[in-house]
Formats: C-alpha cells, sequence, structure tokens
DNA sequence: TTAATAATTGAACAGATATTCAAATGATGG
DNA sequence: CCATCATTTGAATATCTGTTCAATTATTAA
C-alpha cells in the first residue's frame, strides 16, 4: 500500500494521461489475487512434479512419497493444498487414498509451461 | 529430502511397478526447478498486475508505482526481479526509466492462465 | 479388542518473500 | 558546483511457505 494518501500539492512525476490509461487497463483484484493463486500453486518443484506424476494416472500416498524421495507427511501436507484448491482429488480403498488430477485447466497450464522452458 | 536411507528391511507399503513406472515420468529436476520458477514469477497479485499492465505499453516506474498504489522502492524490487529473469527490459531517458514485457512466452503463459480463471 | 499400518493433522522451525525506510546513485538544470 | 528529482539499493522487518516431528485418525486383520 502507498502511504502517500494525502493531497498531492508539491510536484509529482507521474504522467495523467498514461496512469489513466493504465488504470482502465487493470485487472480487478479479485481476477489479479485468482490468477496469481493459480500460478503459485504451480511454483513449486515438488508440486510441480506431483502433478506431473499424477497426470493421467492415479497413486497413493506412499508411492508418491518414494516417487518424489519425500516424507509421506509432506506429500500428505501438498496434497492437502492441492485438494484444497480442487487440482486433486481422492478415492479410499481400504487404508490407502488414491489421488488424481481433478483439473483439465491445470493440465493445460502445466503443459504452456513445459513449453516455455523448452524453448528458452 | 527422506530421511529414511537406510535398507529398508521393514515391510514397506510402495507398489515396486507403479513407482518405477513413475520414475521414468518424472521431470528431470532442472526441469521441475525451471518450471517451477516460471510459474512462480507469475504468483504474486502485485506482479500480476505489473505484467498486464506492461503488455505492449511502456511505462515510467513512477508511473507504475501510482497505478498499482504501490510504493516506488516496492516497484523497483519487484522489477528488478522481472528484470533479472529477461521478463521486462527498460529503456532510460534522462531521469526516467521505462519498462515494457520482453517476454512473449511468458505473455502466452499469461493469457492462458486468464482464460483458466475465467472459466472456473 | 488389540496391534499394525496408511494417511492426516497441528505445532514448531527454518528459510524465502514482499514491503518499508533510509541512504545512495545518476541525470538535469540553475 | 549544487540542488532537485527519478530511480535503485541494502538492511530490517513481518509474513508466508515447506518441511519435520509427534500425535491422531481410520481401516484392516488377528
Amino acid at each position: 500500500m502507498r502511504k502517500n494518501k494525502e493531497p498531492i500539492c508539491e510536484v509529482e512525476c507521474f504522467h495523467e494521461e498514461i496512469v489513466t490509461e493504465a488504470q482502465g487497463r487493470m485487472l480487478l483484484p479479485e481476477q489479479s489475487k485468482r490468477l496469481a493463486e493459480t500460478f503459485k500453486v504451480l511454483g513449486d518443484p515438488n508440486r510441480v512434479q506431483l502433478i506431473n506424476v499424477l497426470t493421467n494416472r492415479e497413486m497413493c500416498v506412499c508411492d508418491l512419497a518414494v516417487v518424489l524421495d519425500m516424507s509421506v507427511s509432506a506429500v500428505s501436507h501438498q496434497l492437502r493444498l492441492l485438494r484444497n484448491l480442487n487440482i486433486v482429488k481422492y478415492r479410499k480403498d481400504g487404508k490407502m487414498v488414491y489421488y488424481t488430477l481433478d483439473d483439465h485447466h491445470i493440465e493445460r497450464l502445466f503443459k504452456e509451461g513445459l513449453e516455455h522452458i523448452s524453448h528458452t
């Protein structure tokens, strides 16, 4: 947040017209927040691997822990995060819990990201 | 990292075959790291607005601060981050510094993200 | 019912991140 | 040269994030 909410009597450097035009092109706060949230969830190497590995496959927590070389607890915490954002869903079978991707939009975004890093 | 590097003599819950198959589909560590970095930089509402506002426009730091309602210093710090990742470039003109986007891949990713949140 | 096991949870901790503040830099004009 | 202004920078701080550890839940089988 800016501190300077007081009347600006002194000379300021901004360009009225450009500022007004740009303000008109701004995203709504709700939009920028959701967009950032969406990207942020993909912004961790372990979650990236998790999402990649769960694409078109179902896997139990324990297998995921072995594959990602993480503790079961750490995996479970990350899965909860993805669950809360409806990115993965789960199916229970006895003691086991099997996870899969539950968001094909995210899949597209993920693939677009992969392409991006491949030609950089 | 997992602690359990000791020989696993006790019963473990993972499924050998599934694990092996999944390991084969893993991204290289370098890939997952870069992919996560790319997404992470888009994972902040202020940076989202910055990138959006700089798309096809050039703007000086002071104008950006007014538009985004942030301090000049905060904007400058964020711009440095984007600069270091070659997402924005700048042009100097006297005391002023004008920034623009410098990465069309990011632009595509950004638009894909926008689409994503619009049908959710 | 008890023991064992897969997974989840919450607290605690270390490390990363975003902002603020004060000081520094670099350019312009008097 | 000096004062001013746009921007950058570094240190300090508060908050957020991801992991670990220990405890808990839920399910199965003895």
